[in-house]
RNA sequence: GGGUCGCUAGCUCAACUGGCAGAGCAUCGGACUCUUAAUCCGCAGGUUCGGGGUUCAAGUCCCCGGCGACCCA
C-alpha cells in the first residue's frame, strides 16, 4: 500500500513481522482452514447465569475478532466479537504455555482469531472464556478507529463502510433491520401467491416513471440502454401474459442529486395483481405493513426527525382535494373552475404556479408545495390528477382524476399505487400527448412506449398496481434521517 | 445550481489578533493477576486536503481547485 504515514508504516512492517513469525512456527496468518466453534451469543445464553468467580468446567471455541485489550502483565483481557455478540478474553500467562504465550501477544486489536477456553465469570462477575489455546485466522495490519470516541467523519464511515460496521454498532444494525424488513416484506408477498420475478434492469426505453435515466450502452448490440428507472411496464407485461399476481423487489436508477432522502440506486417493491383495484392495493399496503410491524416487534408510534407519529391500523385515507381544501378553507370540487380557485387564492396572498391550468394541476401544484411536508401520520392520499397519473385510470366520478394513492409519512413519499388503465387506447392517446410535451422540451413527461401499448392490446385484466419505496420506510423504522444511512454503501465522488 | 461550515498524527480533537504544530486514545518500550475508556512511567509518530500568492514568518490571510456536511431552490 502507498500513503503511509511512517506510523503507519511501522506497525504495518511489524505486523508482517508477526505473520513472519506465525509462519516460523507453522502457523499460517491467513489460514483456508478454521476450527468448528460456537457463536458467541449461545455462549453467553448457555452460561450467563454462572456466579463470580464461578467456573463452568466447560471448554468451547469460538473465533471473531479482537477488539480491545487490558494488560495487567500476568494476566490481560481481550472483547471478542463475532456477528452475534460480544464476549471477553481471560489471558493468564501463569496457565498457558511459553508458546501459546508468545503467539497471544503476536496478537492486535482487529484480528481476527480462534480460541479455546473454559467458560467462567471473573471475580468481578464478566462472563469470560479462560483461554487454554488459540490461534490467529487473519491477521489485521492496521489500526482500527478509537475505541471510545470510535469514527465520527461522515465521509470516511461511508469511503470504509467495513470500519463504519466494526465500531459503531448503530450502523450495523440499521443494514441488519433493512435485511428484516425486505425478508418480511418478501415473506408476505409470497404468502398472498405473488410470483417473484425479475424484469429487465437493462431497457431499451427507460419508462414507467419520470426521472433521468443512466444511459449505458451494449456492445455486441450496437444499442444504448438505459438503467430502468421503473420496472412498472415489464411487470404489467406480465400480467398480460397470464401471472395474475407478480412483484419485483429491486433495485431502480435515477439520474439525478443525491441528499439525504435521494440516492441514484434505491430499492422498490413493485407488485401488480389482476382483478383488483385501487382500494384492493390499498389494503394489501396495510396488511404488509402490518405484518413488518409485527414481525420485527416494533411500536406503531414511532419518532423520526424531531417528529412522532402514530403508525398504528387502519391508516388515514383521504382526498388530495379535500386535504387542500381544508388547508386554504376553500371548497375545491373535481370540477371546480381553476380561474375561480386562483382568485380566491390570491385574494389569500397564497402563491401557485400560473402554469397550473387545469383544476388537478392547480390542487397538485399546492399539494406539493403545501400541504405534503405537513402530512406526519401515514396517509393514502387520493385522487391524484389525471395530468401527472400516465398509467392509473380514471375515476368513475370524474375524468379530472384518477384511482390513485401516494402513501405519505413525516412529509415524504413512501408508496405510489393505483387502478391501472387498461384501456390501451387511452394509453396510448395519453403517451402520444406526453410524448408532443416531451418533444416541446417539458423534461417531466413520459416516453412514449409503442411496445408496451401493443401488450395492452392484446387485454391486459384489471389491475392494481403498487411501488413501495424501501429505503424511506428503512429511514423511518431506524430514526435515520439520511437515506445513506439505510444504503450499505452510499455513493460518494471518487476521492481524486 | 446558490449559500454556510468543515478537512491538522491511524482515530477523536486543540492551536487567540499570522509567531517553534499540541493533547487524549491507538502503536512501541517498561511496571502491574480482576480489568472492561484499566492505571502509571517513557519513546516515537505530521505533505495541517492539493496548488499558487501575500509576508521576515501561513494550519491561520488572499486566489484557484478537490472532497464532505448542512440549509435553500
Amino acid at each position: 500500500m502507498s500513503n503511509f504515514s511512517k506510523s503507519e508504516q511501522e506497525i504495518y512492517d511489524l505486523r508482517l513481522e508477526k505473520i513472519q513469525y506465525f509462519l516460523e512456527h507453522d502457523k499460517d496468518a491467513f489460514p483456508t482452514e478454521f476450527p468448528a466453534a460456537s457463536k458467541i451469543q449461545e455462549v453467553i445464553n448457555k452460561h450467563n447465569d454462572l456466579s463470580e468467580a464461578e467456573h463452568s468446567g466447560v471448554e468451547v471455541q469460538i473465533h471473531g475478532r479482537i477488539l480491545n485489550g487490558r494488560s495487567f502483565g500476568k494476566l490481560s483481557f481481550y472483547d471478542l466479537v463475532d456477528n452475534s455478540g460480544r464476549i471477553q478474553l481471560l489471558v493468564d500467562s501463569k496457565t498457558l504455555s511459553d508458546e501459546e504465550n508468545l503467539f497471544f501477544s503476536k496478537y492486535d486489536s482487529g484480528d481476527i482469531v480462534g480460541v479455546k477456553g473454559e467458560v467462567m465469570k471473573t471475580k468481578k462477575g464478566e462472563l469470560s472464556i479462560k483461554v487454554s489455546t488459540s490461534t490467529i485466522l487473519s491477521k489485521s495490519l492496521r489500526t482500527l478507529p478509537e475505541k471510545w470516541h470510535g469514527l465520527k467523519d461522515k465521509e470516511t464511515r461511508f469511503r470504509q463502510r467495513y470500519l463504519d460496521f466494526i465500531v459503531n454498532p448503530d450502523a450495523k444494525q440499521t443494514i441488519e433491520a433493512r435485511s428484516k424488513v425486505i425478508n418480511s416484506i418478501r415473506k408476505f408477498m409470497h404468502s398472498k401467491d405473488f410470483v417473484e420475478v425479475e424484469t429487465p434492469i437493462l431497457q431499451p426505453k427507460a419508462g414507467g416513471a419520470i426521472a433521468k435515466p443512466f444511459i449505458t450502452h451494449h456492445n455486441a448490440l450496437d444499442v444504448d440502454m438505459f438503467l430502468r428507472i421503473a420496472p412498472e411496464l415489464y411487470l404489467k407485461r406480465m400480467i398480460v401474459g397470464g401471472f395474475e399476481k407478480v412483484f419485483e423487489l429491486g433495485r431502480v436508477f435515477r439520474n439525478e442529486g443525491i441528499d439525504q432522502t435521494h440516492s441514484p440506486e434505491f430499492t422498490m417493491m413493485e407488485s401488480y395483481e389482476a382483478y383488483t383495484n385501487v382500494d384492493g392495493v390499498i389494503k394489501m399496503v396495510e396488511e404488509m405493513c402490518l405484518t413488518v410491524f409485527s414481525e420485527l416487534e416494533l411500536n406503531y408510534e414511532i419518532s423520526f426527525d424531531e417528529k412522532k407519529a402514530d403508525f398504528s391500523f387502519p391508516w388515514k385515507k383521504t382526498s388530495m382535494f379535500s386535504l387542500v381544501s381544508e388547508h386554504f378553507n376553500l371548497n375545491i370540487g373535481f370540477d371546480s373552475d381553476p380561474n375561480t380557485i386562483k382568485e380566491d387564492l390570491s385574494r389569500k396572498n397564497i402563491e401557485f404556479s400560473e402554469d397550473s391550468n387545469t383544476i388537478g394541476l392547480l390542487v397538485y401544484d399546492l399539494f406539493e408545495r403545501y400541504v405534503e411536508e405537513n402530512i406526519v401520520n401515514p396517509t393514502f392520499v387520493t385522487d391524484y390528477p389525471v395530468e401527472v397519473s400516465p398509467f392509473a385510470r380514471n375515476n368513475k366520478n370524474s375524468p379530472n382524476v384518477t384511482e390513485r394513492f401516494e402513501l405519505f409519512a413525516f412529509g415524504s413519499e413512501l408508496a405510489n399505487g393505483f387502478s391501472e388503465l387498461i384501456d390501451p387506447i387511452e394509453q396510448e392517446a395519453r403517451l402520444k400527448s406526453q410524448a408532443q410535451k416531451k418533444e416541446q422540451g417539458d423534461e417531466e413527461a413520459h416516453v412514449e412506449d409503442m411496445d408496451y401499448i401493443e401488450a395492452l392490446e392484446h387485454a391486459l385484466p384489471p389491475t392494481g398496481g403498487l411501488g413501495f419505496g424501501i429505503d424511506r420506510f428503512v429511514m423511518m423504522l431506524t430514526g435515520n434521517t439520511s437515506i445513506r444511512e439505510v444504503v450499505a454503501f452510499p455513493h460518494l465522488k471518487p476521492e481524486n
